[in-house]
DNA sequence: AATGAATGAGTATTCATTCAT
DNA sequence: AATGAATGAATACTCATTCAT
């Protein structure tokens, strides 16, 4: 029975992992599921017995890897002391993630609205919790006085959209053997720090 | 002979706008080439005397699109007196833009790297151009003395990543009756241009 | 296992003969895949399991209706005994032949070099061995002082030409059952073998 | 008048010739009547001004280059006083006709029965015609006692069908510089000549 | 559970022909 | 008579999905 689940497991995984390469390589509508079944080294009605459709493979697809992101964002924030620390992380290690998984990071960024209602539901779900995760933070950090009170809101919006088009430059663009993206980063959290830095009477 | 150009001009006219009905709805594969012809009441084939297949129109429609923005873009910026009004007028042209076109947004925003290598390029090309415009107009802004010395690069990504991800916000996002964006990108822009104020010491 | 096999087999030929019948009722252009399929009594795309193109399974069903003739042909001729009932087989093996599949005949004769260049080098190439092979036994022949000596080539190309040229009148021309074929290749054959006779000398 | 005449008469000509240089090169599937139209400097318009169709361009390119062909050979061949002559004169016309023509000639020796069956039919009668005309003539040679009597129409095909086969060596083989066409169907002559060549005691 | 042979719905594109000018 | 912009019928081919084994 453990086997089963086992082999069962396993060739899931393989299927999903195949399906990262390929989809990531050609898009959605170009990949075919021989190929990913190829790739997972299964056959092609094997990959219907894991997933109901090309879809929603897909889908379970982005789930897995936006998964493993969050994942390994949350380890990294547990650890981020002050808020400028847990800024710096969050930059890091998406960073780290959309270069690790380039092809990938095209689909998570460019949310295709257009691929279908369901996997753009998701993915602005999963978006939504993001700013919400970081409301919620920004919340405590107020509380605590690191930053002045401001719409978090308003906030959220502005760290996560420099993040993201930093991740955009890093990966969309060729010529990122020039620009270092590590202190562009740095030069962005500043600017940020300093738009959202408690009132200048406490530096005196 | 203006007549000729005029119907000639008007049937490529009436194929893109009919594109861009049919494209953002459906988004580019879903959208067929027949559909939009009778959109445009015009011939199937009269769609390929003025595009050379379905690809090329739907690369032309952004263009024009794109066009459109920026037109009315610059016309609101050449009236902008201070910076922060004209990180004003943009966010607004933009999300008017956005909001009047949110389907063509999608795609604007939601920029398709899997569509094809010429079309993301040319979307690529057009934010790099749109983020230069930006550093350089940060860089006459820094030197009047508006705000201290930054990376205009990293600043204009701050800038844009909170535009975009409030259009997102707009377009992506049906429960918009409920937030108000004019005060949400309000204060999105109060975090911004505080993050690029001078020095304090003016303040003294 | 030998099921499989057969049943395989069974649909490749079954798509094969109903190009034969479909091609030669309506030629290369007009006959649709759609309509070959139907009548092999398979879906369209199987035809494409088999045959990677319209234009692989032409030359397919070319090769095979070819290959057919052939080895009736070679039975007939390792019967016989003299060239003049070599050559009254080979008369009456093609006619036979053309007569059963007058409408591949039609491609066959009218070998086609505007169908594409792989096609027609094939059929050339079957020409030439045909030819070759003719003028190998006309040298056997002429050891054997059946004929005197000439340029088998040319006598080749003689017997082959007046064999097309009536089985020509055979398959295009609807009057045939006015005219004696049978008689008209004996005719024909005997014009030849006295042009490939020996010295009178021998009369004497 | 007579300059409309000419003017009309000029363009249909030169849309033959058009036609004749296109469809030579590609073939009637592949030749699109726009570009024999611009071949001829003439719009596409124009080319149905004077044929209704492009099968019925294609049916009077085909007569025309069937004309020339005759008119040639009937020139030639009333100036040859022996039989032999005449036969050498047919040899030679055809195939310098083939050779300047040879993108013609792949049309006229594979006469396309799939075409269509008017073209066919007009091709089939002009065969028919040509074979018709070289009986008559060998009555009258065998009447003068330069042949033996046999079947004319069997000499007929005998005679055209080494005719066609050698000139379709020269047309589809491009190893042509190798052979010497002109002694080949010299000595397909002599074969033919001495297979209706009168019996041998008036040689004695 | 695993497979892959079989299927057919779906679509961009071409090009002969027309007809208003 | 001459034109060419406009048209839409016609068709090979792909690939997600199914199902018998």
């Amino acid at each position: 029975m453990s086997d089963i689940n086992k082999i069962s497991g396993d060739k899931r995984l393989r299927i999903i992992k195949a399906a990262t390469k390929i989809f990531s390589r050609k898009g959605f509508h170009k990949a075919k599921v021989e190929e990913i079944a190829e790739e997972a080294v299964v056959g092609k009605g094997t990959v219907y017995e894991y997933f109901a459709s090309k879809k929603e493979l897909f889908l379970e697809m982005i789930l897995y890897a936006h998964q493993q992101y969050q994942d390994s964002l949350e380890q990294e924030l547990s650890r981020a002391e002050t808020f400028r620390d847990g800024l710096q992380k969050l930059f890091q290690v998406t960073m780290n993630f959309m270069k690790e998984h380039k092809e990938m990071a095209l689909i998570l960024l460019a949310d295709h609205p257009l691929l279908g209602e369901d996997i753009h539901k998701v993915l602005c779900q999963k978006e939504q919790q993001q700013l919400e995760s970081m409301s919620k933070m920004l919340q405590d950090v107020t509380r605590r006085g690191e930053i002045r009170p401001v719409s978090t809101h308003a906030a959220s919006l502005v760290i996560f959209g420099a993040l993201y088009l930093i991740c955009g430059q890093v990966v969309f663009h060729e010529d990122n053997q020039e620009t270092d993206f590590q202190q562009l980063s740095q030069e962005a959290i500043n600017i940020i720090l300093r738009g959202l830095a408690p009132p200048v009477k406490e530096m005196l």
